[in-house]
RNA sequence: GCCUCUGUAGCUCAGUUGGUAGAGCAGAGGACUGAAAAUCCUCGUGUCGUUGGUUCAAUUCCGACCGGAGGCA
């Protein structure tokens, strides 16, 4: 068994109900929550992102939402960097950290304890390589990546610019390739141990469903003004936080390209293809215990089945 | 009531000069190590409205019937 300290994630598709099983589960345990979301992160982005409100959170205190500037490019590294912080001193202080979230890159990237190389990032060079991809096309760059990393080469699609790029960054940058990172930190056990609750709907049609009703009462509660609040705030389309499904959509509905009602259309339909992607990540980790609603969630079961689950993985 | 057009994948439609059919969208599956709510890959069998007839063979031709749209001194 492993020494690892032991911590509690809460994840699955977006609109299951994970935030007010934190909640509930760091009343009942005695904890604290670590937002996993790569969009609750930015300040000023409540609405769209279905962010916990002062109510929800019951006096329990939650970390890694509203920490960023939505003008500010957030990223994985950061995350670990600083959500890895919360969960030591969360221990330090004998309470239980439980991980709330979607995003399933940052949970698996937190728990395994990755150690993204400071120096392996340049704007400058990244910029150049992207003029490249635009130029000579992903074949040749992808040729490019075979002749320094040809492992690596050989799992991308010369479509795939965003990982032909990264992995040339990564090698440009720190002289090894992208592939010997990933066998380093593979190699190194996890840093903590993670019991894995995943929340969904037995039905994918309820799942969906849920996701588009959802997506109707955003758009009644604001969400169309909380952009328009967040352009006039000087955010551009080119920032990540602008990349966020709802507001990309409401954005363009805001600039007059598509309708408000063709806006929400089109948000729900990315949220079901969103929900869709979370489940095939979460699909391949093993030893998750899935709480699978009916018709609609039932939080004294999922709470008691969390509680159980959690114990057997002795946690309190 | 009569005339014309129409009925093919969940939706919008194409098509077969008769050999049981294919696009877009929706959807499904997968990948994922510094943008991840991002990015990328793969996947098309359906009583061709129903029912008779002609034919070796009908979704395709002919008739009737049932839906739908339009027209009618």
């Amino acid at each position: 068994m492993s020494s690892a300290p032991k911590i509690a994630v809460i994840t699955g598709p977006t609109a299951t109900g994970k935030t007010a099983l934190g909640v509930m589960l760091a009343l009942e345990l005695g904890g604290e929550v670590v937002s996993a979301d790569s969009m609750q992160v930015y300040r000023g982005m409540d609405i769209g992102t279905a962010k916990v409100t002062k109510e929800e959170m019951r006096g329990i205190p939650h970390h890694m939402i509203d920490i960023a500037e939505p003008c500010e490019n957030y990223s994985v590294a950061r995350y670990v960097m600083e959500a890895d912080e919360c969960v030591q001193d969360i221990l330090k202080r004998g309470l239980l950290p439980i991980i709330v979230g979607g995003t399933g890159l940052y949970i698996d990237s937190l728990v395994a304890g990755r150690d993204f190389d400071e120096s392996a990032s340049d704007e400058q060079l990244r910029r150049g390589l992207e003029l490249k991809y635009a130029s000579v096309g992903g074949e040749a760059l992808l040729e490019e990546l075979s002749s320094i990393d040809p492992e690596r080469a050989l799992k991308l699609h010369p479509s795939d610019k965003k990982r032909i790029l990264r992995a040339l960054e990564v090698f440009y940058t720190t002289g090894r390739t992208i592939t010997e990172h990933d066998a380093e930190t593979r190699r190194a056990p996890d840093r903590y141990d993670a019991a894995v609750i995943a929340l969904s709907f037995e039905d994918r049609g309820r799942l969906y469903a849920g996701i588009d009703k959802r997506a109707e009462a955003m758009a009644e509660a604001g969400l169309f003004d909380e952009v328009r609040s967040l352009l006039a705030g000087g955010v551009s389309e080119k920032c990540t936080a602008m990349q966020a499904i709802g507001y990309k959509e409401a954005a363009r509905a805001i600039r007059g390209e598509i309708t408000y009602d063709e806006a929400i259309d089109i948000i729900k339909r990315e949220s079901r293809r969103y929900a869709k992607r979370q489940l095939t990540w979460l699909r391949r980790r093993e030893e998750v215990c899935w709480i699978l609603w009916g018709n609609e969630p039932d939080f004294n079961f999922g709470r008691r089945i969390s509680t159980e689950f959690l114990r057997s993985h002795g946690l309190k």
